[in-house]
RNA sequence: GGUCGGUUGGCCGAGUGGCUAGGCAUCGGUCUGCAAAACCGGGUACGGCGGUUCGAAUCCGCCACCGACCUCCA
C-alpha cells in the first residue's frame, strides 16, 4: 500500500527511485542556521521539508540518521574569503563572548523548531566543535595535491580539481564561464584564481575566534565544515543532503569537490533543495533585510502583519505549497492558510464521533492509496492536503447519514488521519496561538469600554477599569487617541 | 552578461496532452429572533503570438515579464 518513494535530485535534475545505500540505514544531512540572529520565516521552510521527509521515512521503517549542523564559526560577511565573521560580528556589536552569541540563537532556534512540531534531529553538531577533524580534511586535501598554502591560509585549488573531475556537477556551472565572468580582483587576492575557495583562513590579530593549526592560528572555512561532520558521522558516502536551493552554489558544490579531492567519492547519493519564501515576489532573506522572524510571526508584532499566527499555521502555510516550488508570503495568504487548517482540525473532531454505519458508501483503502502516492511524488504535501480536505467533505456527509462505513473501515479511516495529519505532517492541535489572541483580544475589548466610558465621563468606571488591570499585571498607558497596554 | 527556474481564476497554490486539485475570499442557499459560526452549492483560470495534434494550461518555437544563483543568506 505504501508504494515507492520517489525523490527528486538535484544531482540528476530528475525523481528518483528512493533506495538507500545500506537499506535499512539512512544517512541524511542537512545544513543548519548560521546561529548569528533570531530564525527567519526562511529558516522554517528547509526545516519543516526535511522534517517531513524525516517523519515519512521512520513511518516507511527506515533507520534514520539525521543530522543537521549548528554553523557556528568560519561564516563570514560579503566576500566569502575577505569579510569578517558573522559570529564575531554580531559579538562585537553586541559586547559579548562570540559563544554567547550562538548560544542565545541556538537556544532561540531551538525554541522555534518545538513550537514548529520539528522533531529535533539525531546529532546536531557544530562547527567549533569539529575543528580537529576539519584540520584532518584540509591536510588531506593538502596531501592529495588539491590546496595549497599561502601566508597561514589554505584555498582550494579549483583548477587543479578540474583537470580530473568535474567542478560543476551539482550546480550546472561552467568553469569557463565563470572565467569569462570574472573580471577585475586578480592580482590583488592571495588567492591564485578567484574562484578558489578557503579550506582554512588565517586568523589576523583582531580575529577571537582562532585555533591552533599546521598552519599556525586561524579558522576553517564555511564549507570545510559541513564535509567534515557529515562525514564523520554519516562515513564517507551517505543518502540524502538537504539544504535549501541558495547553498546549491558555491557551498555544496564546495562540499562535493571537498569529499571528492578527498578521497575520490561525492558525498552523497542525491541532493535535495527547499525552494524560498518570498516577500511580493522577492526573496526573504538577511541581506535583503526584508524577512519576519519566527518570534514576529507568533506575536504579531510586524508592521506585515494582522495579527499573530500560530506555529502551526506557518507549518501549513509551508506544507501547502510544494517545496521545490517559491511560496509568496503575505499576510492574506497566512490568514487563509489558518483558517484552512482550523477546518481540518475541526473535521477531525467530527469524525472520531462518527458512528459506523452498516455499510460502506467510500472507499477507505482508495483514499489511503492516494494520500501514499502524493506523498511518493516527491514529497507532494500539497496533493496530500487536497486529500484530506476531501475527508472533510465526507465527514459531514457521514454526520448527516448521507454515507457512511463500518467500523473496521471507520477505524481505519481515523488512523489514517491520524497518521498523514499529525504523525507525518507534523500538525498539532494546539490552542497556543489562538488563547493568546484571544487574551489579547480580551483585554482590548476591557479597555475599548473603558475608552467610551472615559468619553462619556464616567471616570469612576474607567478608572476602576484601569486599577483594577494594574492589580492584575498590567500597565495601562493612555494615548491621544486611544491607548497602550503592556502586562509585566 | 552567464546559468537555472517561473508566469494558473480576487489571493495562495497543485497539476501536466482529453477525466479540467485544494484552501481562502466572494456570491447564492440551509440554519437562525438578528448576526456570527457551521454546512451545502455556484462561478471553468492557466503571460502573448504562432506551430504540432482529432484534442494543449500541459509538447515545440518565438516574444514579453518576473525571480533565483553567479558575493553572505534557509
Amino acid at each position: 500500500m505504501q508504494g515507492n518513494l520517489f525523490l527528486y535530485n538535484t544531482l540528476t535534475k530528475k525523481k528518483e527511485l528512493f533506495s538507500p545505500l545500506n537499506h535499512p540505514h539512512v544517512g541524511l544531512y542537512v545544513c543548519g542556521p548560521t546561529v548569528y540572529g533570531d530564525a527567519h520565516l526562511g529558516h522554517a521552510r528547509p526545516a519543516i521539508t526535511f522534517d517531513l521527509l524525516f517523519r515519512y521515512l521512520l513511518h516507511l521503517d527506515y533507520k534514520v540518521r539525521y543530522v543537521r549542523n549548528i554553523t557556528d564559526v568560519g561564516h563570514l560577511e560579503n566576500d566569502a574569503d575577505e569579510g569578517e565573521d558573522k559570529v564575531q560580528k554580531k559579538a562585537r556589536l553586541e559586547q559579548l563572548e562570540p559563544m554567547e552569541i550562538v548560544q542565545r540563537y541556538t537556544n532561540s532556534y531551538h525554541n522555534n523548531m518545538r513550537e514548529l512540531n520539528v522533531l529535533p534531529p539525531g546529532i546536531e553538531p557544530r562547527a567549533s566543535g569539529h575543528i580537529i577533524e576539519q584540520i584532518e580534511m584540509v591536510k588531506e586535501i593538502l596531501a592529495n595535491g588539491y590546496a595549497y598554502e599561502v601566508n597561514g591560509s589554505v584555498y582550494f585549488d579549483v583548477d587543479k580539481y578540474s583537470e580530473k573531475y568535474h567542478y560543476g556537477i551539482l550546480s550546472g556551472r561552467i568553469l569557463e564561464d565563470m572565467m569569462a565572468n570574472t573580471r577585475e580582483l586578480e592580482g590583488q587576492d592571495e588567492k591564485r584564481k578567484p574562484w578558489d575557495f578557503a579550506l582554512w583562513k588565517k586568523a589576523d590579530k583582531d580575529h577571537i575566534m582562532r585555533w591552533p593549526s599546521p598552519w599556525g592560528e586561524g579558522f576553517p572555512g564555511w564549507h570545510i565544515e559541513c564535509s567534515a561532520m557529515s562525514s564523520k558521522y554519516l562515513g564517507e558516502q551517505f543518502d540524502i543532503h538537504g539544504g535549501g536551493m541558495d547553498l546549491l552554489f558555491p557551498h555544496h558544490e564546495c562540499e562535493i569537490a571537498q569529499s571528492v579531492a578527498w578521497h575520490g567519492k561525492e558525498p552523497a547519493a542525491r541532493w535535495m533543495h527547499n525552494n524560498m519564501i518570498t516577500i511580493n515576489g522577492q526573496k526573504m532573506g538577511k541581506s535583503l533585510g526584508n524577512f519576519i522572524t519566527l518570534q514576529e510571526l507568533f506575536s504579531g508584532r510586524h508592521i506585515l502583519l494582522s495579527k499573530a499566527f500560530s506555529p502551526m499555521t506557518i507549518r501549513f502555510f509551508i506544507l501547502q505549497a510544494h517545496y521545490r516550488s517559491t511560496l509568496d508570503f503575505s499576510n492574506e495568504a497566512l490568514q487563509a492558510a489558518e483558517k484552512g487548517l482550523e477546518r481540518l482540525f475541526s473535521a477531525f473532531r467530527v469524525l472520531q464521533q462518527l458512528k459506523p454505519s452498516d455499510k460502506s458508501t467510500f472507499a477507505v483503502e482508495e483514499f489511503e492509496k492516494k494520500c501514499y502516492e502524493a506523498l511518493n511524488d516527491d514529497l507532494n504535501s500539497p496533493v496530500l492536503i487536497a486529500q484530506l480536505f476531501e475527508g472533510v467533505k465526507l465527514f459531514h456527509s457521514m454526520k448527516e447519514g448521507k454515507d457512511g462505513l463500518k467500523e473496521a473501515e471507520l477505524q481505519k479511516l481515523v488512523n489514517l488521519f491520524q497518521l498523514f495529519l499529525f504523525d507525518i505532517l507534523g500538525l498539532k492541535e494546539t490552542n497556543e496561538g489562538a488563547e493568546n489572541g484571544v487574551f489579547n483580544s480580551l483585554v482590548d475589548l476591557i479597555l475599548d469600554i473603558r475608552l467610551q466610558a472615559k468619553t462619556k465621563k464616567d471616570f469612576q468606571l474607567s478608572d476602576h477599569i484601569r486599577d483594577q488591570l494594574t492589580k492584575l499585571g498590567f500597565e495601562i498607558k493612555d494615548t491621544k487617541d486611544g491607548y497602550e497596554w503592556t502586562r509585566k
